[in-house]
DNA sequence: CTGTTAGCGCGTTCAG
DNA sequence: CTGAACGCGCTAACAG
């Protein structure tokens, strides 16, 4: 193990030289700055970060909080691309990042909470995904002490900003690609009290009133089974299945199949399997990646002293072809 | 942010022996024991992790490596599932993870990569799916100080033990449900110098060599978009398309269909999108949770000095369907 | 059985 | 512009 001393002795200065060098301070001179460089070059230094922040107070790592299991399915895909943007993004601009997996927090009391993300050295949480149910998170959001970028809650305060798509936008539009005036409607529903899902429901209300027709709402708690089964059940009674997943679109669709009928169909998200199962069901796209790359940006902005704020991104509404999914 | 005095304080004990009691030291009366427990719990205290490590030199933190792109598509599903196994084990025997991306060390040199692991705090580190390419990881297993559990890679030291499923005999099998004498056989492998992919390769030769056929063998690269392309143009000349892997049988299928002809095709992993294309196709089925799993006993046995050792996984033959993936 | 002491590796004053 | 000295929160060895 080299350490900062290794370092300091290799170009023959003392370890507090090291150190200014490596963090950039300016008032250090080009000569002593390369011998520094070289030694560290040459020794494969690399500080310990776990010395580093225990030292300085200075808790830089962003924690990204990602929720994983596998009650779920698809949303590993979600997930994978999100986290995909945020990583990009913090590399991009050096910030150091820590995963953390729900299910290391349920384990944990309501305070001891923050002294876990603290003695993780983050000073801010990107949640993707906040659940309504998660507690331990929710009661974090209350304190001043870190930032937070939330995606798909809309929770604004002085350091937690949100980012997701107009849900309720989406929806209208999405829907309003198969409902016509007069249409019976089956809408499935994401999760009771969720908070995409309660957007999500005032959007297709809102398409009701502008187009007019007969609406069932079934919670489908984004359940693909679910879906699947009611449809099995209640699809000769309606013209239209709007879902609030691309799972129970899936789900719903290849009860329809099985059941011989032809019912029009939306789904919601633009995962990838929407490619495979050989229907073409409108769905509302996401751009997961760039969420995640926003949620970073986001962070910056409360870091510098902003307030939070809601950021809305675009989506798209389109099909999913075979095509796009294999490139 | 409450530290170690503080408990102290409030249990009127010293550090020092809130330390032994927090870390199950015997020699404690079970009097004191209480009331640190007790200020513990009153004030929410979490031990600062980094401060914990830097002192104890013990490393203890299992590393988990993870490669995540975009360039293969379902790859995420797989990495979930080996990250949800590995996770659960740690929890049960409460070792804290670090998780660490590939994109994280391609910007560093080779030696560093020893100390950024070390400055982690993780003395071990669990590979899911090594890939030959990655020179760094390579280097990092000559390295003594670490323990390794590799996925998908035929290497044994005294520090490193690999976990997979016996490739030849999954492919030899797999092959063998559609494959029949005298029949014309395309076969698209893995990634060229791949480790799984020369494994799988031998599986159908052995085939070839007990049972007869001819065999073209074409480098798709694991590309769903590579099987697809090659199928359109050659499938009329074969009779069984055997593929290394389920996203190139997708794409062999879906070629299939378009052309309008039929061929047998089978896959390889048992992903769960091979549920939803519509075709019953034969594959091999991983337990990637289990191969997980799996992964923090081989590094808690490297780490009782035991010598690393190859452990092979079981696998099943089988086709997925619709029912099995909604569950 | 418990308190005291001495670092772990680093960042940061404060002198010089 | 540079070095010495202190302390971050914790554990381990040693006293008592």
């Amino acid at each position: 193990m080299i350490s900062i001393k290794d370092v300091a002795a290799r170009a023959k200065v003392s370890a507090g030289t090291v150190s200014k060098v490596l963090k950039g301070y300016t008032n250090i001179s080009e000569e002593t700055k390369k011998n520094v460089m070289q030694a560290v070059n040459e020794l494969g230094y690399v500080p310990n970060s776990a010395a580093s922040t225990l030292s300085s107070k200075g808790k830089k790592k962003i924690a990204i909080y990602i929720y994983i299991n596998d009650k779920f399915q698809q949303i590993d895909e979600i997930n994978m691309l999100y986290l995909m943007g945020a990583l990009d993004r913090c590399r991009e601009l050096g910030i150091e990042t820590v995963t953390v997996y729900n299910e290391t927090l349920e384990r944990l009391q309501h305070d001891t909470c923050l002294s876990y993300f603290n003695s993780l050295s983050a000073d801010s949480v990107i949640v993707f995904g906040l659940n309504k149910d998660d507690r331990m998170m929710l009661d974090m959001l209350e304190s001043p002490r870190f930032n937070f970028a939330v995606v798909d809650a809309p929770i604004v305060k002085d350091n937690v900003s949100c980012v997701y798509i107009d849900q309720r936008k989406a929806q209208y539009e999405v829907a309003s690609q198969i409902i016509e005036t007069g249409d019976k409607v089956l809408y499935f529903s994401g999760k009771k009290n969720g908070y995409v899902s309660q957007m999500r429901l005032e959007g297709i209300r809102q398409l009701q009133k502008d187009r007019n027709f007969e609406l069932t709402v079934i919670e489908g708690e984004f359940s693909e089974a679910i879906a699947y089964h009611q449809t099995l059940k209640l699809a000769n009674q309606y013209d239209c299945i709007v879902c609030a997943s691309d799972m129970m679109a899936i789900g719903a669709k290849k009860a329809c199949k099985e059941l011989g009928i032809f019912v029009k169909i939306s789904g919601f998200d633009g995962i990838r399997v929407m490619g495979y199962v050989g229907s073409s069901i409108p769905t509302v796209r996401q751009n997961f990646y760039n969420i995640g790359y926003r949620c970073v940006d986001e962070i910056i902005r409360l870091r510098d002293g902003e307030k939070g704020q809601k950021v809305i991104m675009p989506f798209e509404i389109d099909r999913i072809s075979y095509r796009s999914v294999i490139k």
